[in-house]
DNA sequence: TTGATACTGTTCCATAAGGCTAAGTATCAT
DNA sequence: ATGATACTTAGCCTTATGGAACAGTATCAA
């Protein structure tokens, strides 16, 4: 619960880049390479890397190496941290401050 | 279209910061002068000042000054951008890539 | 008109972010 | 065994962040 907002701190900061909200869409569509998700960037690969880096520290996406090749992979429930966030406000100025621990502790569930 | 991205930058890199991030949960509740939102924080004015000058500079709040007190409030509807973009990512991988434009481009309609 | 209040403006500092090049390692293909 | 591929590591550079101190301005209250 105080990690919670370092969590939010890293994830935010994470997706506060185009580069990075570009490759988590694209990995939105399935598992990637790093060269593959560098490719349409015009950025040396070694800058390429600490994004990918940051993405995987905050949690976004997971990575692993088979061979000389790392391929990655979006980690989705990271994402409903932002929306709970996002819920816990709208709660706020909804005036229903009460049931913000729901929020805030357990990973969403599929709303439906 | 192109804005959008780079408001996405700016609105992302607010929110990654414990203090706004709490500032923004306040005004939630209401609106509130600089020296009520700063008082829960063990930091200088000055550097305080700096978290709404970049919260107003994302557009999550505005301000304005009356007499001496300078009064924020909170602009909900900047926060329906990262909703669109959860949206958008959401669609991506349900596979649903057919009308981004929407979420990309207009304000999300109350979701209800 | 004096003093307190509520910011503002300016400058400084240390660290982190985002980019680069150059060189290194580990696989895979031949 | 050689060469190409696919990252990795290590520095270096510039700008941005998040904090501080200190002095300044503009109100408001007495």
């Amino acid at each position: 619960m105080e990690q919670y907002q370092s969590q939010l701190d890293g994830i935010f900061q994470a997706l506060a880049d185009p580069t990075r909200r570009a490759v988590v869409g694209r990995l939105g569509r399935g598992p990637a390479s790093v060269g593959e998700l560098a490719a349409p960037f015009d950025m040396a690969l070694p800058s390429f890397m600490k994004h990918i880096h940051m993405l995987e520290g905050a949690g976004l996406i997971r990575t692993s190496k088979a061979g000389r090749v790392r391929t990655c992979t979006i980690e989705q429930t990271r994402l409903a941290a932002v929306d709970g966030w996002l819920s816990e406000q709208r709660a706020i100025w909804e005036g229903r401050t009460d049931r913000l621990e729901q929020f805030v502790t357990q990973d969403k569930e599929p709303k439906k």
